[in-house]
DNA sequence: TTGAAAGCGCTAACAC
DNA sequence: GTGTTAGCGCTTTCAA
């Protein structure tokens, strides 16, 4: 079934058949009617890599992950669904446009990120790129696929730039969360910073600090700093409840370090919330699971990727991608980890 | 970068690169040397799309999921981690062989899904298909794949017939489950069936039966049904547990019915594994964090995967796939809620 | 052992 | 509006 077959049952040449499939200008309505009878009647479908030989479009986007945080997520089997949540939003609107998501792994650190990712590109020849953490701040990636040309967008990033960026307001989470456990009628909240190397680190304690402000809440020994390791977490929730005045109320800026703050509290006979309440980042499956289920700012992963997708077809059909940071805000799950301060 | 430009830079014709590239006979060391020289310096890497136009292989494996299961699983985040595993497995050894694997979602109930897979062939042009259940076991798919003439092998699927089938050995599976019970002195063990649409299912069952026979052991009134729902995994714990003689162990299908098995255990008051030893299948993330975390039998989807990648390369290569099974063992993770009944 | 020629299924450029 | 021609980067003949 090629272009000629259905060129030739439609009684036109193959060239008016590569218009009608390309919806193209200058077909008269009467024959774009019979060509796509024909279509329909032969079920022909272009075959992308002829698409891709010709000089136009593989409808092939590329979504790149760091290869090793991604299997060793997979053999640790925590339960992290980035990748799932990444698949459901980049692939179903992609499909919607009639491209597809491809996903590969490559190295964030080696030196011969460059070589690889040149290597995939020329294999592969996609219409565009979506770069995830920590690849949406990698600089090499983004001059060489900006030199390259390529469209590309930046999911996680906070600064503009070559290609699009597109996050969630971290900041605005922050203080969403912190709000919602001053409004509870918390004084003293902490929060565990993530890892120095991702700059919404620094973003998620600066909505928090500034949601405290706002109260006229004090911070001072209240930041705990974690670099999102379960081990970091389990340190910084130590040193926190080891304070001469302890918060009644822990953010921790990824699940993980929440589950480490969580088994602390146990092991010092706290009760969550009763004692002290628990707000978490990310909102992976785990924290349905633990006991009590965490109450958690939900990062929007399935959004952004849809978003992410979306700005890269747009631009592929000509439209100007904007070179300031595309901010979706994130909603908050309360579940049973956060409550008033008991009364002491 | 072309083929060209690499043959110019070695001083041979086009097509004596493409010999090197392929691995073909009829080149001289010294030559090829020379060629492959040229290729790294140039950092050429040959396009798929070209590949595949030229007649040959596209490198392209096609794993395809059910689209209603998949996407359900994804949207209620429950930690369900069968497509991470699929990758790890299937992506890892698919670019070990310089394969890339691509993962698409198609009905299997809709009477279309025979257009839409050809539709998908025809686009992508894969070298062979990865089938998951339950298309796994799909006749239209399975008729479909064996008539085009194309590589595919069938996850999870216990029968012979076209496409090589590969599965984990379910028997034995649940008969090392029942005998481990056994072992730790329990006689009332009970076993909750999971839907009747899988096969596997009823493998499970003659599993456990034939192990509780083998240990002399009464089956009676221990069989309950589910369909691997947590509804009916509550049910059917209820309807084992109000049993005059009610059994001290439990083995649940999958891990969704254990789940309801925990909480019904819960509900009732009753200690895990004190009062009730728990067993269940799968072993998805979600069991680590359960109190207490579930002894299961995992179930080794990234091997699978690995090995049906395997089975298409190697047919690829022009080796004959075995027409029977290719069942591996699964292993047992024993976590906390299993122990020895209470000497009651 | 190597090279030259033809063609894979499509699109872009141009002619009609 | 529609058809014709050339060519994308590769592989598969087949001739040397």
């Amino acid at each position: 079934m090629t272009i000629r077959h259905v060129a030739a049952d439609a009684g036109v040449s193959h060239q008016t058949v590569s218009r009608v499939i390309n919806d193209a200008p200058n077909v008269r309505p009467e024959v774009k009617r019979r060509v796509q009878a024909s279509i329909d009647k032969l079920g022909y479908v272009p075959s992308i890599a002829a698409q891709r030989m010709g000089g136009s479009r593989s409808y092939l986007i590329l979504a790149l992950n760091d290869r090793d945080r991604t299997i060793a997520d997979w053999r640790e089997r925590q339960g992290t669904d980035w990748i799932d949540q990444m698949l459901l939003g980049g692939m179903l609107k992609a499909a919607e446009h009639g491209y597809r998501l491809i996903f590969e792994l490559v190295d964030t650190h080696a030196d011969h990120v460059e070589r690889e990712l040149r290597a995939t590109l020329a294999a592969l020849q996609p219409d565009g790129v979506i770069l995830t953490p920590p690849h949406s701040e990698n600089p090499h990636i983004i001059k060489l696929l900006d030199e390259i040309g390529i469209a590309f967008a930046r999911v996680g990033a906070l600064q503009g730039g070559p290609g699009v960026a597109v996050a969630m307001d971290e900041e605005s989470a922050a203080a969403s969360a912190t709000r919602h456990l001053a409004s509870l009628g918390h004084k003293r909240i902490a929060f565990i910073s993530g890892s120095p190397e991702y700059s919404l680190s620094k973003r998620r304690v600066a909505g928090w600090r500034a949601e405290m402000e706002r109260e006229k809440l004090p911070t001072d020994d209240l930041l705990a700093s974690g670099d999102f390791s379960f081990g970091s977490g389990t340190s910084a929730t130590e040193a926190l409840l080891t304070l001469k005045d302890p918060p009644t109320a822990i953010i921790a800026s990824n699940d993980r370090m929440a589950l480490a703050a969580l088994a602390v509290a146990n092991r010092r006979g706290l009760a969550v919330p009763g004692d002290l309440s628990l707000f978490s980042f990310d909102n992976t499956p785990v924290v349905r699971f633990t006991q009590p289920p965490l109450t958690a700012v939900d990062q929007p992963v399935a959004e952004l990727t849809a978003l992410a997708v979306d700005m890269i077809i747009r631009s592929l059909r000509g439209n100007e991608l904007p070179d300031q940071p595309v901010i979706i805000e994130a909603g908050l799950v309360e579940r049973s980890s956060t409550a008033a301060p008991c009364a002491s």
